[in-house]
DNA sequence: TAATCCATCGGTGTATACAATCCTGCGTCC
DNA sequence: GGACGCAGGATTGTATACACCGATGGATTA
């Protein structure tokens, strides 16, 4: 919780999970440049556990390396954000049903706690700590269907759709996804597994239509984006 | 394929890569420590590109890296092997419908000189070599549908898979999925997305089912865990 | 004037040195 | 004789030094 670099955890873990926060933050944007001796010095460590951390998020494809010439906060592509949901829409609406044979009154509590708190960040603005939350909710999902790695597999998934939202997000009305968040919610404490499961699908394919991705050359950032905004 | 370690390229990746290799190979077996000065030398590399290999090897859950104590090869757990098989079951097969409609004659070669291969390393014996293709078939699969995402994820399952195997391997006949892998050729050959749906469904399950996955972890994580009893 | 070439420099890739931690073995004490 | 404790060795964690690559900018030449 501290910002004082000296005072906390050092590893290459910690360093991971702080520039993840600061991607899904959009601090970060797509497409920046991440220099290892800046980072190193912000954290108060050396290249070594930034390079570790580095290669980590590369893993999770939420920063691109290349060789020789750095570590940049990914730019997904439109086929590659098709390719995301496609693998979400496989695995999280039989999951959820299966979650909603488990759920317990602990977890409905846990969820309901999540919701007020993505409802709060988001009327406080900060859509970013929403965003976050939201894809917690997500992987929670996972969690209580106790599926770990399939928990695991969502959590990179999710990552990974933040950033997509990041540079596709067209809708201009407010994330309302939280009212499905809601529904889903309720499914679960219904023990409603087929609902849960309609649910989370159309809950994935509202995002993915709610995203613009037309086949725009979206590739060529090195040179567009730089000379348009 | 050369064994000269001057050779060829020194990069964590080649590194990373030979070690999946070993272990798909059952060279290195589950629960052995890899050690890190040893690695190197016998890769010509220093600890700093082993290092990073074994952090790759690691995110694919194929070594579990323990702090202050080093790499070892991954026991994967009666669950976690589960959860792997539940995690393939959610994507496999519709992905195996996807690409019954996109298979092209190229692919079609690809996949019957892959089942070849398959069988001429069984028959010699290379059980570590065959079970290799094997899995690199329902990786091609993924990737026949233009599912990049979905094939790096099914890739991952794909060598714990090998890891789980390894450990709870039990059927005394010979790995008669060959076979399995035969119609799922011919029904892609057919277009017939429901038919290679239904197929690799069950073929799945006959492979989880050949396993020894009794609910006491058949092999112990520790000394204790085997002793205590 | 414009294009090409080369030198310099910032930054990454790798190796090595140092620090911290854990395991092991021996000695001592009860 | 056994158990506890401490010290030595070995191995991992981290920092730093050096090597190599690519980018940038100026100078030279057509």
């Amino acid at each position: 919780m501290s910002s004082d670099p000296d005072s906390q955890d050092r590893s290459s873990a910690t360093v991971a999970a702080r520039l993840a926060e600061a991607i899904h933050d959009h601090r970060l944007i797509p497409g920046m440049k991440l220099n290892e001796d800046e980072v190193g010095v912000i954290y108060g460590v050396s290249r070594t556990v930034v390079r570790a951390a580095l290669q980590e998020l590369a893993h999770n494809h939420l920063v691109e390396l290349r060789r020789n010439r750095g570590a940049f906060v990914a730019q997904p592509s439109v086929k590659e954000a098709r390719e995301v949901f496609e693998a979400r829409a496989l695995l999280e609406p039989r999951t959820a049903r299966s979650a909603a044979a488990r759920t317990t009154e602990a977890d409905i509590a846990a969820l309901r706690a999540h919701i007020v708190a993505e409802h709060a960040a988001l009327d406080a603005g900060a859509t970013g700590r929403a965003l976050q939350l939201s894809g917690q909710f997500h992987i929670e999902i996972a969690r209580i269907a106790d599926q770990l790695t399939i928990a695991e597999i969502v959590a990179q998934l999710v990552a990974r759709s933040s950033l997509i939202i990041a540079l596709y997000w067209q809708r201009r009305t407010a994330l309302c996804e939280s009212h499905a968040h809601d529904q889903l919610l309720r499914a679960l404490a219904a023990r409603d597994g087929a609902l849960a499961e309609d649910l989370m699908k159309s809950h994935l394919l509202d995002i993915l239509t709610s995203l613009d991705l037309r086949d725009q050359s979206s590739q060529p950032r090195s040179l567009e984006e730089a000379l348009r905004p």
